[in-house]
DNA sequence: ATAGCTGCATCTGTATACAGTTTTTATACA
DNA sequence: TGTATAAAAACTGTATACAGATGCAGCTAT
């Protein structure tokens, strides 16, 4: 982990601390210790402690007046109402996006979605989630509700750890064809089928999330 | 502004500094001076930094690396997405509550509603708009989506400097005779017409602030 | 007058100090 | 062996100190 640029410290501890918790490095429910985390990045406790304020605020950790913070732990229900606040904004934003997709953007997603194909194959699944991640914003930006986009940008990197175990488990062959669906609809200028689909593939991450990862992990 | 209690004075300035915004006491774009708060308040820097961080995370501030915290500015485009997210969410929240709501709570919203109607009549426009979201309240939280309602509260109270001027310049009718049809809906169990009315709700607030509120502030 | 510079006052980011809490450890007791 | 308790250690919230960054008043030169 760099520490050093223009930016300040606080920046970089709070990027650093977030990065780890939704790659999973940091587990939900392990406290983090300020003076701890301080002497091994080699500096004060101020930054620290202004770092933990905002990834709380972000929903990250979870601090406790007087005794210290943690990861914030997600429960099935969170989960599960995330993505059911997913199906709904995406959807939303599908809609918002079918009049407004230039051809271009439409053929960026299906290259976006073919490379998925590849490197699901090859098993190289960071790829693919990270593809993943594109395909879906493409469609939020172009809905042109800028707001909305920050909303579901912030909802997924909180639930990241989750949905990159879905990724990583090997299940995105679902995702994949419902996705080549999603184009379809959107080159036939069909908002309520693009909405629709949206919705589902939203659901399917749940269902799959829910009933094979989280399952199996107790 | 009261600062004593268990609480901590970061937590305390936090919720001052963020009533102050909500209330529109505190003007968008005007500087919010570090070390002037600290002294009016009569105690040091370092909660006020940690306040300033929260609110940051939460939208109220725009902090600036090196340039200090100002009240975040609300663009006309913000307000207009902002009521078409609540449209799309609250009625997710009201397709989810037509099942769950009981005789009891639908009632306390009718009662909620003939308040809101007296209280507009005395042109007590504080007691109206609290009314307006003990109503909205009560359906989103049957809806049991736990965040969702905190979303939605989030989002409310970021924008509650504008939606309070609805209130004031006295345009609660509209919302209150659409209040009926939505207690009708809920009561006639029909999700799909509560979660229509629920979105036109909204997009009647999005249009009288647009065109009666904003148009008028410049 | 305007554009640009200079130096000062002010502010921000970070480190450090310290008192009051909380947690841990150690000890005594059942 | 387990539980209650007291003392110690560690941690949190806040204050303070200070160096470097920023912004502004007034001055110079065009």
């Amino acid at each position: 982990m760099k520490l050093n640029k223009n930016r300040t410290l606080r920046e970089s501890i709070a990027d650093a601390l977030r990065d780890s918790i939704m790659q999973g490095q940091l587990k939900p429910g392990v406290k983090i210790s300020e003076p701890a985390l301080a002497s091994q990045f080699g500096i004060s406790r101020t930054p620290v402690r202004e770092a933990f304020r905002q990834l709380d605020s972000e929903g990250f950790l979870q601090v406790l007046p007087r005794r210290g913070a943690r990861v914030a732990p997600l429960s099935e229900k969170d989960v599960r109402e995330f993505y059911e606040i997913k199906a709904e904004l995406e959807s939303y934003a599908a809609r918002l996006a079918t009049s407004r997709l230039t051809e271009k953007e439409i053929d960026r997603m299906e290259f976006l979605n073919n490379q998925m194909e590849t490197f699901h194959r090859e098993k190289d699944y960071k790829k693919v989630f990270n593809l993943h991640n594109e395909f879906h914003e493409v469609f939020i930006r172009a809905g042109g509700n800028e707001q909305l986009h920050h909303l579901l940008q912030m909802l997924a990197s909180k639930f990241q750890r989750f949905r990159i175990l879905l990724t990583i488990a090997g299940k995105s062959e679902g995702s994949i064809a419902q996705h080549r669906e999603i184009i379809e609809a959107f080159r036939s200028k069909n908002p309520d089928k693009a909405a629709r689909l949206v919705a589902e593939n939203a659901i399917f991450g749940k269902e799959v999330i829910i009933s094979e990862i989280l399952g199996e992990m107790q």
